[in-house]
DNA sequence: TGCAAAATAGCACGGTCGTTCTATTTTTCT
DNA sequence: AGAAAAATAGAACGACCGTGCTATTTTGCA
């Protein structure tokens, strides 16, 4: 038997180094939701940190691989605060709902703080390289998600057996898009209740 | 009687200044295209034009003057491109559906060169200042006159009289948006597609 | 406790940025 | 054609950027 017996699965405290990469982070992660992921900056990180430069920069191989540890983090809590509670409703239209009402809390809570896809979306869609090939990748891995919640609630009979998937996924994504531009940028109040209405026009009428 | 009579309305030639103006300009709404409003830098503009930084500079007061002129030069011709030609249709469902194909086009055509209201809007949304003004008041401005091409088709009873018009604009906003994402950054074939069926679930059946 | 290793600081480099100031060239008008 | 005015160039500035190098401090472990 192996000797990870003893503590098979449970993390050991984590070191200084895990803890500062950690907070850089967190602070990174914050800056790019205002600035977006070409704002980051290792100067103005080393400040919001108390640290110096280097000691940010030695974290990250890079700059760039500063801008892909945030995509992957804000993907990680994407998941965490959207994705796998909703896993915890029945199959189909329920877990559907409550997929979508995650997302537009999330989007909508995020008036003050931006979401990283969308910003990143438009900040990388003619700049090729790994950062925006992260992006892309965690993008598709949500609306595959996405995709499959709409495909269940069609075998579940909860949407007609005709749906086409790609399209309401469309424009359920449309809906998303237009209540970040709305609420962020022009400041619309009731941008959220318009985001709900569309989606109830798209899954139909309530039950 | 003025002196004007002789040549009331003839613009006189352009002059030199106002010629490289309107060349750097152009270079500009180009390079801000691709790299965004907040992209565009002097000296790159300057190399584009083969002038000297100062030399371009002059043209405009700061950089944030720069940006400003060419939100107002994107807006002067999303007008004409798209605005202006759907005003020859009839009022009603001709006149919107010319307008929102004409916008389809001009977003799907832009392909490889980016909306700059779009890309605007995410980019300056939690940055105040002049530049964030110009560029909401332009949107606001089009999105104006998709509302009143709504309420005319209301009005002429192409549209349900109980149409909730705001609704019916921020849902349309959104498929332009989600072609925007799905096109340029996602680079989706199907997306003009998804967009129009959109379109036609939202103004209705086809006549 | 002491020692190796990891983490962080400090500094300097080359580069780009927007902007300013002063020449010089080019245009425009009489 | 010549003079006034406009347009452009050139060089320099201070600021910030990412990054590499070398100390120094801090951590973790035997």
């Amino acid at each position: 038997m192996s000797s990870s017996i003893v503590a098979p699965t449970r993390p050991s405290a984590p070191s200084k180094g895990q803890q500062t990469h950690a907070a850089i982070l967190d602070a990174a992660l914050g800056l790019a939701s205002h600035m977006g992921l070409e704002g980051l900056s290792i100067g103005a990180l080393a400040e919001l940190t108390g640290m110096s430069k280097s000691g940010v920069f030695a974290h990250f191989g890079s700059r760039e691989e500063l801008q892909i540890a945030v995509v992957r983090e804000y993907h990680a809590r994407f998941e965490a605060e959207v994705f796998a509670p909703a896993m915890g409703q029945p199959r189909g239209l329920p877990r559907l709902r409550a997929l979508i009402e995650r997302w537009l809390k999330r989007v909508s809570h995020e008036i003050d703080s931006g979401c990283i896809y969308i910003s990143g979306a438009v900040e990388f869609d003619d700049r090729p390289g790994p950062v925006r090939d992260a992006l892309a990748q965690m993008v598709q891995t949500w609306r595959l998600a996405l995709q499959r919640a709409i495909e269940q609630a069609v075998r579940e009979g909860h949407l007609r057996a005709d749906t086409d998937v790609q399209q309401m996924l469309f424009e359920i994504h449309g809906l998303i898009l237009a209540l970040h531009h709305d609420a962020r940028f022009l400041r619309t109040p009731g941008a959220i209740g318009r985001a709900r209405a569309g989606f109830d026009r798209i899954l139909g009428p309530l039950p």
